[in-house]
RNA sequence: GCCGAAGUAGCUCAGUGGUAGAGCAACGGUUUUGUAAACCGUCGGUCGUCAGUUCAAUCCUGACCUUCGGCUCCA
């Protein structure tokens, strides 16, 4: 976001932002009076919070926050007014270089109007368009979060900032609540639930970001992917299977090496004597090889459109300061599919892909996510192949699709795939962060780039389109999203362990097995507690593990032909006869519902 | 990749310039149990890796690996 976005933006500060850009100012003041020599850049309020970044002369640490926040506290209970004014642009250049206030310059000169807007509280001084509170007493109570370092005006190529996050609410009970959701929050952490249910593990030894996982973790992997796998054919996709590695003369062709070759995972170069473009790479992308499959045969106008889906392991070298747990991995696996099209069904396959991630969103019971169309940032051309008139063309269809559809989005400026425009979906983590899962594509440009051809009605070659997309994505982002929706506690169809049997005395093992085996004839995936443990403690185990039944035998249910039926929300469904539970467990896990 | 923090037993963590401890887990024994942790005992760590400083390094320094919080990036 620009500075100068964030300042017009900061006009329409609701009460709470508007104060809490206040503390971002007067957390600007307490590091003025630390670090005298310290310049300032730019400091919003965000949602919870707020922040600003200096440019300081060391690096803060952690142990510099309780300072800070008390020097705040003593400025706030000083009750300063806000005062405000309006200085010339050139008055204001000149005072903030002669500050020294490099950033502040900056700011002025891209500003075009004649006044630029000043706050003052206490002896700090600063360019803010405002609004803010009258007195630093309309604080409420505030908290400095973390340190963190952000790069002035978010360019990689320019000087890296301090950046301090803080929070601040009207009441100290909003801020309890705030500080108690974030402590709740982190108990769904997938990378804490991956570990504990057993789910998948990191190896030092094998490559950062790219997970191990346990039986536990591959068997909801498994079923995830094969729910897509089967609604996709349902949808009337097709399944293909391409290599794991490839040439980079065919990412030459479709460009992907031009924008993405450092993050390629490079294998090794054959012969000695052949040429670089012969050498091989991981693949890190599946619609090359696609693209391969669909020209290496002729296609008429009536076959299409032509959907090849493939859901297998690309590999790419993600930087490793991106790398977060399952959200961010550098071997993640794609529910993929490329569909090649007559222009004249872009709109029908547009509503099919969406209609199927709709569907799929609706099994998982997922709520929260938002919609981006995603489009070129038309200043940096540069960054996109194709021409502008083909640009014009995919965005309009795609803006259209959508439209005609009745969804609502929000269009990203300068989020569009290097070939195309494309609708993302975008959900939330347990942490308030934002993930891309499904997207869908529309290109124009790969069709160009392999020169592809379908024969129309008129005998004559003809350009199809293409329509990327992927339903959840990646399956290890959407796991991660998944553990944390769910908390760990997957709805049947999904858990990896549905009933745990728990016998009470040694002599019940015997039945315990029993029952284990007509279940898992029945096809529901269970395991016996057979440790030397009293019956509590493997319940309370299996609770700990989310498992969704536990099924205690005893004496009488052995003689009964019965399950004592726990559910893990603590409910008991007393003694049910085995023949009844498997009923019951099969028709929720067939169905897919979310409930017990 | 950049800024900052961190890495001690399988997990959660304590600790010190003179080669380390707790709880849980695991294992052994006792107990044979009716809906969220029985009791006793045992094992377990070249303190992330490699160098350097030092009589002596888990502790200090450097590089690297990995993780965490952000920034940037994400076909």
């Amino acid at each position: 976001m620009s500075v100068e976005i964030e300042l017009q933006e900061s006009m329409n500060y609701t009460p709470i932002q508007r104060m809490r850009h206040s503390a971002a100012h007067v957390m600007a003041e307490a590091i003025q009076e630390i670090f005298p020599d310290a310049r300032f850049a730019i400091g919003p309020a965000i949602e919870d919070g707020f922040y600003y970044d200096f440019d300081l002369p060391r690096p803060l640490t952690p142990d510099d926050l309780p300072e800070i926040e008390q020097r705040m506290r003593c400025i706030i209970a000083a009750r300063h007014p806000f005062q405000h004014d309006r200085w010339p642009r050139e008055q204001a250049l000149e005072y903030f270089h002669t500050k020294g206030q490099d950033y502040k310059v900056e700011i002025i000169e891209n500003l075009s109007d004649a006044e630029v807007g000043i706050y003052q509280q206490g002896n700090f001084l600063d360019l803010c368009r405002g609004p803010h509170v009258g007195n630093t007493d309309e604080i409420g109570p505030i908290k400095l979060m973390r340190v963190a370092g952000a790069y002035w005006r978010g360019d990689e190529h320019r000087p890296m900032l301090q950046r301090i996050y803080g929070t601040a609410w009207f009441t100290q009970e909003e801020m309890d609540q705030y500080l108690w959701r974030l402590e709740e929050a982190q108990k769904r952490d997938h990378r804490k639930l991956g570990r504990e249910l057993k789910l998948f593990t990191f190896s030092d030894d094998v490559c950062a970001g790219v997970p191990q996982f346990y039986p536990r973790g591959e068997t909801l992997r498994h079923l995830m992917e094969s729910y897509v796998r089967e609604t996709q054919e349902r949808y009337g996709y097709q399944h293909v299977w391409t290599s794991n590695i490839g040439k980079v003369r065919l990412y030459k062709t479709s460009k992907h090496w031009y924008t993405y070759r450092e993050n390629m995972f490079p294998v090794m170069k054959g012969d000695q004597e052949a040429s670089d473009d012969d050498a091989y790479v991981l693949k890190p992308m599946n619609c090359p090889h696609h693209i391969l499959l669909f020209k290496s045969q002729m296609h008429s106008y009536r076959e299409l459109p032509i959907r090849y889906a493939e859901s297998d392991t690309l590999y790419r070298y993600e930087k490793t300061g991106t790398l977060t747990g399952l959200a961010r991995v550098r071997s993640l696996t794609q529910d993929d599919a490329h569909v090649f099209m007559r222009p004249d069904q872009i709109q029908e396959e547009f509503n099919r892909s969406v209609n199927l991630t709709l569907e799929v969103f609706e099994t998982y019971g997922l709520q929260d996510y938002w919609i981006r169309l995603s489009l070129r940032d038309p200043q940096k051309k540069a960054e996109y192949v194709g021409s502008d008139e083909v640009w014009e063309i995919a965005e309009a269809t795609l803006r259209e699709a959508v439209e005609s559809k009745g969804i609502q989005y929000e269009e990203g400026i300068g989020e569009a795939a290097f070939y195309g425009p494309k609708l993302d979906f975008m959900v939330r983590d347990a942490l308030g962060r934002e993930w891309q899962c499904s997207t869908i594509q529309l290109d124009f440009v790969q069709p160009m780039n392999f020169e592809l051809e379908y024969i129309g009605e008129d005998g004559q070659p003809h350009r199809p389109v293409m329509l990327h997309r992927a339903v959840t994505g990646a399956t290890e982002r959407f796991m991660a999203m998944l553990i944390e929706h769910f908390a760990g506690a997957f709805p049947v169809w999904l858990a990896p362990v549905q009933a745990m049997i728990i016998p009470i005395a040694d002599r019940h093992q015997d039945y315990a097995y029993k029952v284990l085996e007509q279940l898992k004839t029945a096809g529901i995936r269970a395991e016996v507690d057979i440790r030397g443990e009293r019956m509590n403690a493997k319940i309370r185990d299996a609770q700990m593990q989310k498992i969704p039944y536990m099924l205690v035998v005893g004496d009488k249910e052995a003689t009964a032909e019965a399950v004592s039926v726990r559910l893990r929300t603590n409910v008991d469904l007393k003694s049910l006869p085995l023949t009844q539970f498997i009923e019951r467990v099969s028709g929720i896990a067939s169905s897919k519902s979310l409930e017990l």
